[in-house]
DNA sequence: TGACCGCGTCTTTTT
DNA sequence: GACGCGGTCA
């Protein structure tokens, strides 16, 4: 009676196409859904019809790419239909909690702990060490990235050694001991009863494939599946997906390939068309039609992606109004964009009825913000900043982490290396390197010879002793105590006890302070988490319960109360999936959008969809700018515009005059110079729409031209002699002999050196 | 053992 | 500019 109402109600909301992608529940279905399309409309809806069809709301399995976007959707289904779904969320959230279920089977316990990006590399780093290897040659960031897509691609150790090809290759590469670094990382991870971020998604796979009985559970368990952002998932979840679903085929993934922008985290974004051979029966539909943005909006974006060649063809139209043009801003140095931006936001909010909130600066990479909230505070405007240092990787609150994983995970390495010492007890490194050792010769935990030294052969005295003998037995203490008392107090009382909080009362230096604010706040999310758990209906709920969810909580899950009317300022990355009345893109600049490291079509590519998926967050007004000078690495750097700004078809675009930012005193400085840096440039540029990119003379020298005896400038050495050069490609070195500052050797790939004749 | 300093390195995006 | 590392000194 009631789902008959809500149902004819709510289906009464969405256009024909959207209708039809809703409704059809028969098989397996791919909603290719362009930006701003009503795609989480659509994925909401088709789940609450999908329970007014009786649908048990514990049979749908729905996953999602934020835990953010996890609870919206929670929420508007329950709204709509009055019923809550269950298992939503993203994958790691969601298959961590069947992992638990099942982790003995794949020889972990229930309380396994997780390891975040830090810790990993960290473990990296230790391996490498152990190794004795060159950190030099063995970039801890290069070994991990290449683990993790491994694992991403369900090539194991032993997989991975079985092919001779692989060992030729890290021969070549000059990584021969690569495939012991990959074999230990994931021995240790295993002895720690720890699992990384992939480990989630691969030891998935592994639990399904060698337990079909488990995998069977699930495959009945689960009546429907659906996964938003398809385009952003990675092989390993591609075929969890394919596992569940291989049964009833009742799969349903949203995606649009323009959308594409993780790859560098494995995603692939052929898995959209993999899923139509994987489920041959799948029915097609595209929504295309662009709600969010007006015409100029959605036409430039389209011109943009256009320039793709990789992509499903699509024709995305918006019947709003024709709108603004996209408006383009330049400015001398990031400073001055920092300025132009706050003015323009002043300008718009005068003429306009806007709030803050309604304005949203976009950037490639997060240490953009920084000039952005100088000049944001200097002209009081409010804003609120995401990414960055996550509020979870600050130090003080890692530290409290790191006592809670190991009261509840004794074999955690990382959380035990970080706390052993910590506040100072004593016990040094030569101690450490004697459990570190013999735990590993044991193959036991270093928490156990901790306990015990004797036993393992330790040799250390009994002062040294007596301090492991304490550390333990604390720790010790909380996990009796975390037995028989909720997350809250746990947390509480390993932050008055454990020394941390004594620690950093020590003294109250403006960190410390900010410090102990963190940690309250940190209590007090534990607080809420309890809260919000019990108002689930879920009792008991221990500090197991907090850890297992918190590694994979991100900032954007705890949005604050006060930072309601504020001009958001984050990655374009983060975000993803919003939406916002005004939108500014800054740093349209060769080297930084696309970004340096960006170099094959492929991966320009994906830097081209990045602004596709920039521009279309916005609504309204879209406003890009470029800035000629850029304070980055310690240095000014000077940039041409953004090929991508020529992309775009002039016509939609509207280019503020030139050079008519001028804002207070480091302006004037800057240009300056700017100037006397490159007084050929102003004269390139012509004041005209097109932007021509390709024909303004680069500011810095090719590399190549640079010879021995060649006169060059450098931006913060000034004028020198060429002396020497050696090495090839991205490690060429030049040797220069500066007039002023001496000889110094210069990676020529940093020092971008002028010839002066 | 810990605090501090200076040097060199490296700079993308994040579940 | 920020960070990590290694060396030095108390």
């Amino acid at each position: 009676m009631v789902s008959e109402i809500t149902e004819n109600n709510f289906l009464n909301n969405l256009n024909e196409s959207q209708q039809e992608a809703t409704l059809y529940n028969e098989g397996a279905s791919l909603i290719i859904a362009g930006a701003g399309s009503g795609k989480t409309r659509v994925l909401t809806y088709k789940i609450a019809y999908l329970l007014t069809t009786g649908i048990q709301p514990y049979r749908i399995l729905a996953l999602t790419f934020t835990n953010k976007a996890a609870n919206e959707m929670k929420e508007r289904i329950a709204q709509i239909v009055g019923k809550k779904i269950t298992w939503m969320g993203t994958f790691h959230s969601v298959f961590s909690k069947i992992l638990r279920q099942h982790a003995e089977l794949i020889g972990f316990t229930p309380q396994f702990t997780i390891y975040d990006s830090s810790d990993s590399k960290s473990l990296v780093k230790n391996i490498i060490k152990t190794m004795n290897l060159d950190e030099k040659i063995y970039k801890p960031g290069n070994i991990l990235s290449k683990i993790s897509m491994l694992k991403n691609h369900l090539i194991s150790p032993t997989a991975y050694e079985a092919d001779y090809q692989n060992q030729q290759n890290d021969y070549l590469k000059k990584i021969p001991e690569f495939y012991n670094i990959y074999k230990q990382y994931v021995e240790r991870c295993k002895h720690s009863n720890v699992m990384d971020f992939d480990d989630l998604l691969f030891n998935t796979n592994l639990l399904f494939s060698s337990f079909p009985d488990v995998l069977q559970q699930y495959q009945e368990l689960f009546s429907f599946i659906l996964i938003d952002e398809y385009q952003d998932t990675n092989y390993s979840q591609h075929l969890i997906v394919k596992a569940l679903a291989a049964k009833h085929q009742k799969v349903c993934a949203v995606g649009d390939d323009a959308q594409s922008i993780y790859s560098f985290r494995g995603a692939n974004i052929d898995n959209i068309l993999t899923f139509q051979r994987d489920f041959p029966n799948c029915k097609l539909f595209k929504l295309e039609q662009n709600y969010r943005s007006t015409k100029n909006i959605v036409d430039a974006a389209n011109s943009l992606i256009e320039k793709n060649n990789h992509q499903i063809r699509k024709t995305i139209f918006s019947e709003n109004k024709r709108g603004n043009l996209i408006e383009l801003i330049n400015s001398y140095s990031d400073f001055d964009e920092a300025a132009s931006i706050s003015s323009k936001i002043r300008q718009i909010l005068r003429l306009n009825d806007y709030n803050y909130s309604d304005f949203a600066v976009l950037y490639r990479t997060n240490s953009q913000s920084r000039v952005l909230e100088d000049a944001f505070r200097k002209n009081n405007i409010p804003y609120k900043i995401y990414g960055g240092i996550s509020f979870y990787q600050r130090k003080e609150i890692k530290d409290i982490l790191a006592y809670c994983r190991l009261t509840i995970n004794k074999n955690d390495e990382e959380a035990l290396r970080r706390i052993i010492n910590y506040p100072a007890r004593g016990i040094g490194d030569t101690t450490q390197i004697k459990l570190f050792n013999a735990a590993h010769s044991y193959g036991t935990s270093v928490f156990e010879v901790a306990e015990t030294p004797t036993i393992f052969n330790v040799k250390i005295n009994s002062g040294t002793q007596k301090k492991l003998l304490d550390f333990t037995k604390k720790i010790e203490e909380y996990t009796l105590f975390y037995q028989a008392n909720d997350a809250y107090a746990s947390v509480e009382k390993i932050i008055k006890e454990s020394g941390i909080i004594t620690d950093i009362l020590t003294d109250d230096t403006p960190e410390n302070i900010s410090k102990k604010e963190n940690i309250d706040e940190f209590l007090n999310m534990v607080y809420e988490f309890c809260d919000r758990k019990a108002n689930e209906g879920e009792s008991n709920i221990s500090l197991t319960d907090f850890l297992a969810e918190v590694a994979l909580f991100t900032d954007q899950d705890n949005e604050n109360e006060e930072e309601q009317n504020k001009v958001t300022l984050m990655t374009v990355h983060a975000a993803k999936g919003l939406e916002f009345k005004n939108v500014f893109i800054a740093g349209l600049e060769e080297q930084l959008f696309p970004s340096a490291l960006c170099q094959t079509p492929s991966e320009l590519e994906e830097e081209r969809r990045l602004l596709y998926v920039a521009i279309t967050r916005a609504e309204d007004n879209c406003i890009l700018s470029y800035a000629k000078s850029r304070f980055r690495n310690g240095q000014t750097q000077f940039s041409n515009p953004s090929r991508f700004i020529k992309d775009i078809d002039s016509q939609f675009l509207h280019q503020q005059q030139e050079y008519t930012t001028f804002y207070g005193r480091e302006t004037t400085n800057t240009f300056k110079e700017y100037r006397s840096h490159t007084s050929k440039i102003i004269s390139i540029h012509s004041p005209q729409k097109n932007i021509e990119t390709t024909n303004s003379t680069p500011i810095s020298t090719n590399n190549d031209e640079i010879q021995v005896g060649s006169k060059v400038i450098h931006a913060l050495f000034g004028k020198g002699i060429v002396v020497d050069l050696e090495g090839h490609g991205d490690e060429r070195k030049a040797k220069v002999e500066f007039q002023t500052r001496g000889t110094k050797q210069l990676l020529l790939k940093y020092a971008k050196l002028t010839i002066t004749e």
